[in-house]
Order: C-alpha cells, then structure tokens, then sequence
DNA sequence: TGTCAACTGTCAGCAGCTGACACTAGCGTG
DNA sequence: CACGCTAGTGTCAGCTGCTGACAGTTGACA
C-alpha cells in the first residue's frame, strides 16, 4: 500500500496507463469533495463511485480502504518531506535537518499538488482529517510509519546504530510529535486555515522545543535553597 | 466514553450493578484472551459474545467498538498517569513530574490490573495492540486525547495559558512522543517482554531527550569555521 | 487482425455496527 | 408480600465497508 501510488505528477505512455491514473485522481477528488462538504461517515463509498460512474468494486481496486483515499494527498507531502530530510547536507545538525525539510517540503507543495486538486480542497481535507476521529487515528499510524522512516535516515546521517544509539529514535520521536501536536491545533476551529499559518505555528512550536526542555521551568527547580525537590533514582521511585 | 467505566475496582452494590460489572469483565477477559491466542482481526465479535454466553448486541451495548474493548487495560493506565500527574507536587519541574508519574503509574498498575485480568495477559495484549495496524491507530489517537488532558494539567500547574506559551503543549509533545516511541520498540519482536523491560526503556528513552536536542550531535555545527551551516532565517527559507 | 492481459462490472457473502421492539429479572414501594 | 417500574437483554432486520469469484470488455502488441 501506498508504493505505487504516483498520483499524477509522472505523465504515463499509453492510453490505458493514463486512463486508469485519471479514474484515480478522479475518485481521490470526488472523495474529498464529498468528504469535505457532507462529511466523511455521511459519504459513502458507492457515492464516491457513482459520482466517477465507476463500480464500487473498482473504487476497492484503487484504494484499500475509505480510509486510504483520504490520504492522497497527506502521502505527497509526507513523500516531499522525506524526500527533502534526503537533499539537506550531511553536516547539517539532525534537528535543523528536519526544520528546513519541513520548510522546503512546505514551499513545494503547492506546486507538487495542484495537478491534482486545488489547494484550497487539501487544506479543507486536512482539517477534515484531524477532525474525524476514524481518520485522525490512521493519520496518526501513517504518521507513526513515517517517523520510522525518518529515524532511519537520521541515524544514517549520524553514522549511528539506532539499536545501540536512541539519539536518532528520540530527536525524531519529540520533533515529529510537536509537528503532529502543531498540525492538531491548527486544526482546531478557530484558527487561520492557510498553508502560511500552519508552517508559521510549526516554527513557532519547534522554536520552543529546546527552550520548553531546558529553559527557565526546568532550570526553576527549587530556586531559594537550591536543592531538587526530588530523589535521585528517577527510574522508578 | 471511557467515563463511566470505573472496569472493577469498585464494588458495587446492587446484584444488578454486579452482575452488569462481572459481564463486563468476562467480556474484557474473554476478548483478550482470544484477541492474543489468535489474533485481533480474526477474532470476531460474535466469539466474544458466545465465550461469555451473551449476544452480540450485549456486546455493543458494553463496548462502543470491537477495538474498545481491546482498550480497557490501557485506559487503566492512562488514569492512573493522569491522577498521578495530578498528585506532583507544585514546585516539581514539569518535565520531571511526568516522568516520575510515569514511574508511579507503572508501580502501582500491578494491583490495579490484577482484578480484571492477570498482568501477563495484559502485557500480551499490549504487544499486540502495536501490533495491529487497525489497534494501533486508535491506540494512538487516544494517546492524542491523553495528551490534551496533560497538556491542561501542566499549563495549570505552571500558571500558563496555553494559547498564548506554546511550552505546555511543546513539551508534552515531546515527552510522549518520546514515551510512544520506547512503547512501539519495546512491542517489536526480540524485545523483553516484561513490565520492567518497558519501564526501563522508557526511562533511557527520557534519559536521551535533552541531550539528543541539545548534545553533542547539536552543538557541533560546523566545528572548523564556527560558522553556522545554515541561514538564520530558519523558517521558510 | 487476432490473441493476451489488464481492467472492470456483477453478484454473493461476511463482519462490524445500529435501531426497534418485546421480554426477563432486579429494585423500590405500598 | 405482591406489584409496578425499569435497567438490561435477546431477537430480528438492515445498512455499510470490504472481499472473492467469475465473466465481459478493451487497450497493447505481435
């Protein structure tokens, strides 16, 4: 799942190749359509395929599940970022690393996109995703994978065995879960729904990575007498 | 849901109140016990209901979900790290309180668990939850919703709004993150699989947190020239 | 042009889940 | 103690997601 997607982008040769990339883009677009307007549990899969005239059975042959079609799109951008963690320079700090490929993979995606559907219906479908729990929860997973991914890339770049080494499983763990914490608050009604605004609260979440760590609340401990409130056996006391 | 599930502890009063908490427990047990022997998906609901001698509609009317019910035992141990995150003391660092409500929640799990199903059931079933995409996803979109009730919990603790400092958010990412990430290595085959075994991973993991941020592998950016690799306009550049 | 393989539609069926309705068995009251 | 109330349950019927099997159609290629 999720290999041989190549939505768009790549022009295939023969007519059948194109023809069976343009039911697919047609069914991601109609499903999120459908999705974005009357909401995802309200949308049926025969819906979906009555709208492309296409089988509901075909709908399955393209997409394992009525999950997975409203990921179309999720799945290039997580692509771009990873593919953007591979180009940055290899002496480049680990944590800085995955900022810029957040940045870079951010600025392309517009263009990376639009052959397929317009801007403006992925945003509305990524909100739709954190707001619909059965999609959030596969959202999570898949982003759950790609962390595996990116762990592996890290620890390539650091020359380092992620078995021996829990560096690259950490840094990666805390950085992607407060892209995954930005990404869900921007969600939240309220807030601006453009790209801008959600790479905005990214940086400004991952500025204070560090800072919320090792600043002044950790570093407040117990500051008249100097000593720490607690014990030294953190484990399991 | 997962209000009113107070899942045995208490013992309640009426024959009614019993009976209806003993069904749901031979339920739970029951679900577990095959979930584990063989295997989530194909376990089906109707088995569940039949191994405890009740319909299938009885069932539902206890568990919202065929996944709910794999989540009992979890939902434990997410209230008690939740009440003992609430009984840190003020002044503790708030990185710290978790990590030692972490500790005491894994403690004290034992007696807890112990009246629903035998703790090495429970830890069956924990591996397989990380192990089953469709158990994982909702694992972690709870995890999600856990992790907004701690961020509530730490802004409180530490006088802040959370709309306007992103630290109580920042690093309640991180941290469970973090704890997700030893959670998954530890359910991968070839690992321990003894509570000590988690708890202990769990707690290098934290050990790696700041330094994997800050350390070594941060600071030596481009050692030569003292020169920083990148532009200083982290953001969208 | 004809053969092959890819793609699709139809049909049948399972599993998760829900609403409606009737029935049984604890519970509180007179 | 008898009685009514209602929480809890079973049964049935039905929708939706999803899959296997088989047959028909259509592009690719010799």
């Amino acid at each position: 799942m999720s290999v041989g997607q190549d939505t768009a982008a790549e022009r295939p040769a023969g007519l059948r190749a194109r023809k069976k990339q343009r039911t697919r883009d047609d069914l991601m677009r109609a499903a999120l359509e459908l999705f974005t307007t009357q909401g995802y549990e309200a949308t049926t899969v025969d819906e979906i395929a009555d709208a492309v005239e296409v089988s509901q059975r075909t709908f399955f042959r393209y997409f394992a599940s009525k999950e997975d079609v409203a990921f179309g799109v999720a799945s290039l951008m997580e692509g771009q970022f990873v593919e953007q963690l591979r180009l940055r320079p290899a002496g480049e700090d680990p944590i800085l690393a995955m900022r810029r490929a957040v940045a870079c993979a951010w600025e392309l995606m517009g263009e990376t996109i639009e052959e397929v559907a317009p801007v403006e219906l992925v945003m509305r479908a990524y909100r739709m995703i954190e707001s619909t729990p059965a999609l959030l929860s596969a959202a999570l997973r898949r982003g759950s994978e790609t962390e595996d991914e990116i762990v592996g890339i890290i620890a390539a770049r650091e020359h380092l065995d992620v078995e021996s080494d829990p560096r690259p499983r950490v840094a990666v763990a805390a950085v992607c879960g407060v892209m995954r914490m930005a990404g869900r608050v921007w969600g939240q009604p309220g807030h601006e729904t453009s790209v801008e605004a959600l790479a905005a609260l990214t940086e400004t979440y991952l500025d204070a990575l560090t800072p919320s760590l090792t600043g002044p609340w950790l570093g407040a401990r117990e500051p008249r007498t100097g000593r720490r409130v607690c014990r030294d056996d953190v484990p399991v006391g």
